[in-house]
DNA sequence: GTGCGGATGAACT
DNA sequence: GTTCATCCGCACT
C-alpha cells in the first residue's frame, strides 16, 4: 500500500493538485468489499474565489463546512437529488479547495461495481461521470468528510498505470451559472481514455 | 415553514 | 437534442 500521504493534500494550488491526482488510484472498502478505479477525469473547484463552488464568497453552511476542514478528507454530496459527488478537500484548514473526481478506470471489484450500477456486461459508462463512479464505488453521503488516509476510503500512488497519460484541460461541465467563471479551463483529463465523460469538449 | 434549483444520468424522440 | 426522475440544501418569510 502506498496512501497518498497526509502532505499531498496540503497544497494550496487546487489545480496543480487535480492534474496531480490523474493517475492515482481511488479505494472504497465497505464491510469486506473492496473497490478501487485510476482517476481519469478530475474538476478543480477553488474555494472563495470560484463563483462555481458551493464555498464561493466564504460561504459556510452546514453541507460547506466539510470544504474548509483541513486537506485529506473526503467531500460527498448530493446532486440532483439523485446523485452523489465525491470530491477530495485540499489545502489547509480553512482554505475552501476541493477537486471534483469525474471519471475512473475500474482496476479492482468489478463485479461489485457492475452489480451497483445494475448493470451486466462493462461498458465506460460504468465509471464515466461524477454521479456513476459514485454509485459504482458505493459512496454516499454516509462517506463525507472521511479521512483519505484511513481504512474506509482512500487513494494510493502506485505509479504509472496509465500508458501516455497526456492531459487535457478544458472548461468545467455543469457550471454555466458561474458567468466568467465557468469559461476557465480547470477541468482536466487523459485523452483518449475511455472513461472520460463527455471527451468532445 | 415554504419554494426553488442543482458540479447528473438515462431514456427517450 | 430533449425530458424527466427525485430531494436535499439554501435563501427567504
Amino acid at each position: 500500500m502506498a496512501k497518498l500521504p497526509f502532505s499531498f493534500y496540503q497544497g494550496t494550488d487546487v489545480n496543480l493538485l487535480a492534474q496531480q491526482l490523474l493517475g492515482k488510484v481511488l479505494y472504497t472498502r465497505l464491510g469486506d468489499e473492496i473497490t478501487a478505479g485510476i482517476i481519469v477525469e478530475t474538476e478543480a473547484y477553488k474555494g472563495v474565489e470560484d463563483r462555481a463552488s458551493h464555498a464561493y464568497g466564504g460561504r459556510l453552511t452546514n453541507r460547506t463546512q466539510t470544504m474548509y476542514e483541513r486537506g485529506g478528507i473526503s467531500y460527498v454530496y448530493l446532486c440532483y437529488g439523485i446523485h452523489h459527488l465525491f470530491n477530495v478537500v485540499t489545502a489547509p484548514e480553512g482554505v475552501p479547495h476541493a477537486v471534483l473526481v469525474r471519471g475512473l478506470e475500474p482496476l479492482q471489484g468489478l463485479e461489485l461495481m457492475l452489480a451497483r450500477r445494475k448493470m451486466l456486461v462493462l461498458k465506460p459508462n460504468l465509471t464515466a461521470g461524477p454521479g456513476a463512479l459514485a454509485m459504482a464505488m458505493g459512496i454516499d453521503r454516509s462517506l463525507n468528510a472521511k479521512d483519505l488516509l484511513g481504512d474506509e476510503i482512500w487513494l494510493e500512488d502506485q505509479g504509472a498505470l496509465l500508458s501516455e497519460p497526456e492531459i487535457v484541460s478544458c472548461p468545467r461541465v455543469g457550471v454555466d451559472y458561474a458567468g466568467e467563471h465557468a469559461l476557465l479551463p480547470w477541468r482536466y483529463y487523459v485523452k483518449g481514455n475511455r472513461y472520460v465523460s463527455k471527451p468532445n469538449r
